[in-house]
DNA sequence: GAGTGGTCTAGACCACTGA
DNA sequence: CAGTGGTCTAGACCACTCG
């Protein structure tokens, strides 16, 4: 990272960006992208912990003997990915789950008319059991590894709304158990944060309708065969890992599912 | 824009940034900001047209008698929200809907398997006829002004997958008629861009899950009460003006809406 | 090689926060 | 008030595209 040569650090402290690329490319890395890498870095092991502030831009500067300009850039970069909070005058603070005030970065739905109750949540289910093969799949699990299934009922205004499953990789979540998630107030990636150290970066989420079962016609008070959003979310931690696996069935009666193109 | 008190210029050619702030508010408006705000009234006047390169950064530098650095900062924002589209060693150009090799853009329904045919449309009706309160209210038209109602039917691999109702002002869409839609090739908006003048830049979408309807049911070859996708979306063209209300039902059977959260 | 956007630096000053 | 992030400048050099 030494100055004096700017733009031409090629990748020498950095492994190559993404994807191996063809061998005759040059695979040029600027040096605010490698500053990225580094402070992720310092992100995924603990150096930082969410919530809490990181040194500030000279300081950084100074440690990575590259110019504040430089340093702001990766900066920049992050705070566009949502790993850190810029806030002015008072420094730049790790992204957390645990202080949102919107639970809503995830759950996209909304009410139609202004909701007046609050939410609760109740926990049916929390078991261990081994990876079926389309989930190990989806969590990059061996066949033989663990998995802890919990399943949870979101309600409204004492209305239920959504019934999620949720699968996770026993090995990353020992100890989880119906209880401890009861017990903790905040949204439920806050505990993941705090308790087990996996932080949720970015998800996918596949969406389609359809009928109800019996089952979850019941448990969310509408009748079988009801029209329902069936919700696919695959939750990435750092470097794109899948670590949560959940299926949402949405009743979008009094609720819609809000999502902005741009 | 004068140099030497940089950023100091404070609304003086400015209207304040967004919604009417609190009379006590300074409304403190950096350069870059006042810079993109002009540059997107030159996107809305036509100056820069869809598709076509727009003045490098020296050139525009020197027009709005700032430095480089600050119009960069400036086109950066505008790309960030896909107005403009950089392509290094080339220029930076006006986004467009016409050229995309994606259509993908705002319809997000992808196939559960690697698609093979093509995309096929057809257009089932395009009538005007006056605005129904809720639309008028959604648009902000008046009660007593014309709109386009448009319903088409998009197949892959030439089974039926997405019924879209179409609702556009008639004020702006002049002329569209049934024939015109099916004689362009390319995506819609890529026409209401080169033959109206109308740019979608954003658009929100509200997603339900609905039972079919006979009628809809028909169109898309499933049986009556089948689960579907029911997709409003508003659009919205230069300074967040609606121009859009459509709906659209997704047979999600094979495939499904795709979303990304970070 | 000329022209474009992309990166990096160094230094100045501004806006905001909190002690 | 000191310390933080935010803006702006001026100048250098690099990477990419195309004639």
């Amino acid at each position: 990272m030494q100055s004096g040569m700017p733009a031409s650090a090629t990748s020498s402290m950095l492994a190559p960006p993404a994807a191996a690329e063809a061998a005759d490319s040059p695979a040029f890395s600027p040096l605010y992208q490698q500053i990225k890498t580094l402070m992720t870095r310092s992100l995924q092991q603990g150096e930082w912990r969410p919530g809490e502030a990181i040194p500030s831009e000279m300081d950084l500067a100074v440690r990575f003997k590259v110019s504040q300009g430089t340093v702001r850039k990766a900066i920049d970069a992050m705070a566009a990915d949502n790993l850190l909070v810029r806030r002015q005058g008072k420094g730049t603070f790790v992204a957390t789950h645990a202080e949102e005030k919107i639970q809503f970065r995830f759950l996209r739905l909304m009410p139609d008319a202004a909701e007046l109750g609050g939410t609760t949540r109740r926990f049916i289910d929390c078991q261990r059991q081994r990876a079926p093969a389309e989930l190990a799949r989806a969590l990059n699990l061996k066949p033989s590894d663990a998995t802890i299934r919990v399943r949870r009922l979101l309600s409204f205004r004492g209305a239920p709304v959504v019934l999620d499953d949720i699968w996770l990789p026993a090995q990353l979540f020992k100890g989880l158990t119906a209880e401890r998630l009861s017990n903790y107030r905040g949204p439920m990636y806050g505990l993941f944060e705090t308790e087990f150290g996996v932080r949720m970066i970015r998800a996918e989420e596949k969406i389609r309708a359809v009928a109800a079962d019996e089952a979850s016609a019941a448990l969310l008070g509408l009748a079988a065969g009801s029209p329902l959003l069936s919700v696919e979310r695959l939750s990435m931690t750092y470097g794109d890992r899948p670590v949560e696996l959940r299926r949402g069935l949405y009743s979008t009666a009094a609720h819609y599912y809000r999502n902005e193109l741009s």
